[in-house]
DNA sequence: AATCGACTCATACTAAAGTACCAAATCTAT
DNA sequence: ATAGATTTGGTACTTTAGTATGAGTCGATT
């Protein structure tokens, strides 16, 4: 919010002084109107790209976010979160264990409790609810 | 592309035009130069939000789209693509047999075939190979 | 100090998943 | 029409996945 403001006190800032600019050239002589605005359409033109790709580029970074307060909902433990995370991957239970250097049987339980949690009968399927909860970064 | 050419003409045209308006009012006297310059500014401040949004727009829809060339590329069947559809959503390989009205072991072969294919050894790791491969709608 | 939740690990199962190989019916394009 | 690819299905087998249960450790809470 405070960038955003900021953004358009420097925007209005310029635009006056743009405008005071151009009347001192064109009293002058030194710049035709038509130039002047031609250089301000391809400037104007490129600003309304710039504002709109950032503001663009900020809703997917909203999308492509997990949702926190999804996993503190569902209960997830930070480990069995870390374990759905590898699960997502498409890892086998083996490696999954080596990653986070337990044993088998652990990251068997863990992943018994997401199946739990996530309301899942197979793994794949913890995956694709997990990803319509946009609780995965990816 | 065509229609990417077809906007640049009539940009180019409406740059003229807007020129030629321009010098007229200011000849005679109806519009000051200031008024103009701000008019200007924000019809192509709008015109480069739109045209990024636009193309933005655009590539989300590419990005949400199943490349299908690269499903060829890969040798997938049909039969092959809408197991791998149904695997993607989470469904064993007996839900995917009475999905598709045959035995588990056909799908036992078509997921065999999908793995190959994809380069993976698991089913999960299938999911998500492909959908890197952007040949999965969601 | 006792409790509780999270993490760890094991054993013994059952259930899926996946491999290998074969074989027949059906489609498809030359 | 016939060769090649696709689809279907089976048997037999190995490998993962998943369940159930119990139990020890550790850190935080009460």
């Amino acid at each position: 919010m405070k960038k955003t403001v900021l953004i358009f006190g420097v925007l209005a800032f310029a635009v006056v002084g743009l405008l005071q600019l151009s009347r001192y050239a064109v009293i002058t002589g030194n710049l035709q109107t038509e130039w002047l605005l031609v250089f301000v359409a391809i400037l104007f033109l490129g600003l309304g790209v710039f504002l709109q790709r950032r503001s663009l580029h900020q809703e997917k970074i909203v999308a492509s976010e997990v949702n926190q307060d999804k996993i503190v909902e569902l209960g997830l433990s930070k480990r069995e979160y870390e374990v759905l995370l590898e699960m997502a991957r498409g890892y086998s239970n083996k490696e999954i264990a080596d990653h986070l250097f337990v044993s088998e049987s652990t990251i068997k339980t863990h992943v018994s409790h997401v199946l739990e949690k996530l309301n899942a009968k197979r793994r794949t399927q913890a995956v694709q609810n997990a990803k319509e909860l946009q609780i995965l970064p990816f």
